[in-house]
DNA sequence: ATCAAATCATTGCAAATGCAACTACCTCTT
DNA sequence: AAGAGGTAGTTGCATTTGCAATGATTTGAT
């Protein structure tokens, strides 16, 4: 890692290389585990928390940072296992809801310790509650100012 | 983005969104400018700052945090763009050296202006100084403790 | 010297991604 | 009420990825 001129790219350059290396190792240990990937729980998850259990499609990949087509795509992936439906949207014949299952809560649920125990051992491990305030709110400024979430 | 309990799965989350955010939007001002994917970027970066602008495959995929089969195929790409080359190299007949060329320099070069300007308005302007040293402190600790880098 | 095990890189194949149509429907203007 | 223009979601196709298997060579142990 050469010695940055700039403190910002730097830290640019380290983000990337972070997500790289983290994301990988994740991946693998709940592939060995036998769970789905990362993405599944990000739909899981969002749909969890949304009112209702349930999302516009557009809504959800905004949410989760996806286009839409490639959401079309991993929404069938979910519905094929059970996870989620998609219902009709009232008022709107063109939509959908997505809505998880009660198949997709336990999904959630039991994706979530090894998750967490990921998380925990790679990255929380590693930082002090400053640092992750401070990463937290720096790249927040950062998506919001992108547009991504409100 | 729900009121997390803890700062650091918080942080994490989010970091998860910045990157998935500011990537997508710097690979399609990448696109638009009709310049290459941010991947032939780090390839090349990482050989120009390589002695003698060449790295064997495996130290290549390793920096650049690609799994090797990947590799393979994006050194295909960039090799048919004539933007680097393979070499065999001395003392180990399996290997290769992948070298960087005079149009790859020149495409590196190129390239960075607009990536830059992206990084700029989509990361930098939005944290001081600061900010920036504790994002790349914090997350190179835990890429080291991940084992990515030396 | 020999042979088993590890390492380097590539390949085949299945799955996932990205982009550009495309269909269906809604909304706004006139 | 009609039509232009925008939005929702899906699909086809080409590219890229991921994983397991392969061929070639080196390393290490005996």
């Amino acid at each position: 890692m050469t010695k940055d001129h700039d403190p910002k790219s730097h830290a640019w350059a380290v983000l990337l290389t972070a997500h790289a290396t983290l994301v990988e190792r994740i991946e693998t240990a709940l592939a060995e585990a036998g769970l789905p990937p990362l993405g599944w729980y990000d739909v899981l998850w969002e749909l969890e928390k949304a009112e209702g259990g349930r999302l516009r499609m557009h809504e959800l990949a905004r949410r989760i940072v996806l286009s839409r087509s490639n959401l079309t795509r991993l929404a069938d992936r979910l519905e094929d296992a059970k996870l989620m439906e998609r219902e009709d949207t009232p008022h709107d014949r063109r939509g959908y809801d997505c809505v998880i299952t009660r198949a997709g809560l336990a999904m959630r649920k039991k994706i979530w310790p090894l998750y967490k125990a990921e998380i925990e051992s790679l990255f929380s491990q590693h930082i002090t509650v400053q640092e992750a305030r401070t990463i937290g709110d720096a790249l927040a400024r950062a998506v919001k100012a992108a547009g991504g979430e409100g």
